[in-house]
DNA sequence: CCGTTCATTTATGTATACAAAGTTCAAGGA
DNA sequence: TCCTTGAACTTTGTATACATAAATGAACGG
């Protein structure tokens, strides 16, 4: 059958899945905010069983927090929480370009070359969201690199709870200089096949991204610590 | 009312998962076995739901694998996937004696020496199960000193599918000699606050085990192979 | 006026029923 | 003999119904 292309119907919980997900990540749903089975099936019209499925999925994955005949909420970011991440997603990170100066081919020298390129074009033209994205997508350059299967997608579940403030970080970072240096040094170490230089820079990049981060959240605390004391703002 | 202790009734969906978990790390449900929802459900008395739940969380650690619209089965452990669980591991367990190494307390320093000796007490024994039992305390110890919440369940989730291979890697050790070495190496590491003796010290450890586990991959693979020439062995 | 208790409500835990997709195997034709 | 076809069966996907625990609030008593 020429041309007859099969549309992938996937199940209802990952469709459900996703659709909460982008709600957590985009703010949408804060943390604390309640996950309520019945009231999700009416909103997303399907029953309960999907979403129990995918609140199960978003557990694990650390985006909503369960207690037993209670049921599932937003996980709270708290500054403990994303310092531990943070803290794994630095190790883990150093091993990734280890990895990729040991096992990195050229057709994916030429991938990073030209992830690092397009990244600095989403720079010149200042639109935060082109540059968080341009930047995902040089470091998934990197990691596809390692191929380690176990490594690839616990640096996915690691940087989720960090993408509600990827978007922040990149407008905070005061001037994207630094950033476009950064990179090209890990460009640079990774075409010289050299670990030593490649772990140091990448050490650096996260040290620098895990200030930013912390400076935020606790820019968030003080404001809600504001609004504790004067009132407190209506939820929805 | 005194002395009245709450018996902790857990969900069935963890009382199966136990059950599942522990049927495939003792290797009762081999790898490429097929895990259908009503047959278990009625082994185990219980309905299709909570073992949907059960099954999606070992889905979730990698100890079953799903395939749409056909179903779970136990993860296939080859040697690549090994591979690529060890080397996250190896930068892991770097990491946890090198935070072990900033924050340990004086009572965990206590609680390191205590857990260092009972090993080397079971060694004596001979007892191999008792013996990885110690070796999985030992860590444990560490593990918890780093502070690190996101670190130690990483940790716990890495280390599950080489469950079925601990127990046999204490058996081969030519000598337990080596292990004592190892874990008295760096808890003076540790002891002493150097966390570039104890991260030497750990990558080797991890070395040496990934040979063990590896070569015992090999073998199994190759009796495998020599079954499938010589005849099928039935299953189950 | 405050605290306690009990009924009501709400949400989760579990079971079951129905729908649809995939697999298997046998029958029929080239 | 081999390939195709289709029907029965198996198993998952989804919806719904029932059971039970927690939270809420009102009524009663001190």
């Amino acid at each position: 059958m020429p041309g007859a292309k099969e549309e992938d119907f996937l199940p209802l919980r990952d469709s459900v899945y996703n659709k909460l997900r982008q709600a957590i990540l985009t703010g949408e749903y804060p943390p604390g905010e309640r996950l309520m089975e019945v009231h999700l099936g009416d909103k997303l019209g399907v029953s309960r069983t999907p979403i129990r499925e995918a609140i199960r999925m978003l557990e694990l994955e650390g985006l909503v927090t369960m207690i037993p005949r209670k049921g599932a909420m937003v996980s709270q970011i708290t500054e403990k929480n994303m310092s531990d991440v943070l803290e794994v997603r630095r190790a883990l990170d150093i091993l990734c370009v280890q990895l990729a100066c040991e096992r990195i081919t050229s057709d994916g020298i030429a991938e990073l070359r030209k992830a690092r390129d397009n990244f600095e074009r989403a720079v010149a033209t200042n639109d935060s969201r082109r540059i968080a994205q341009a930047d995902v997508e040089f470091h998934n350059v990197i990691i596809r690199a390692t191929g380690n299967d176990r490594l690839i997608s616990l640096e996915d579940s690691l940087s989720l709870p960090m993408y509600r403030y990827r978007y922040e970080y990149i407008k905070d970072s005061s001037g994207h200089d630094n950033l476009v240096k950064e990179h090209r040094k890990i460009v640079n170490a990774i075409e010289k096949r050299n670990p030593e230089a490649a772990a140091s820079e990448t050490g650096e990049h996260i040290d620098n991204q895990r200030r930013s981060i912390m400076r935020q959240i606790r820019l968030e605390r003080e404001e809600e610590t504001m609004n504790a004391l004067y009132g407190k703002r209506t939820i929805r």
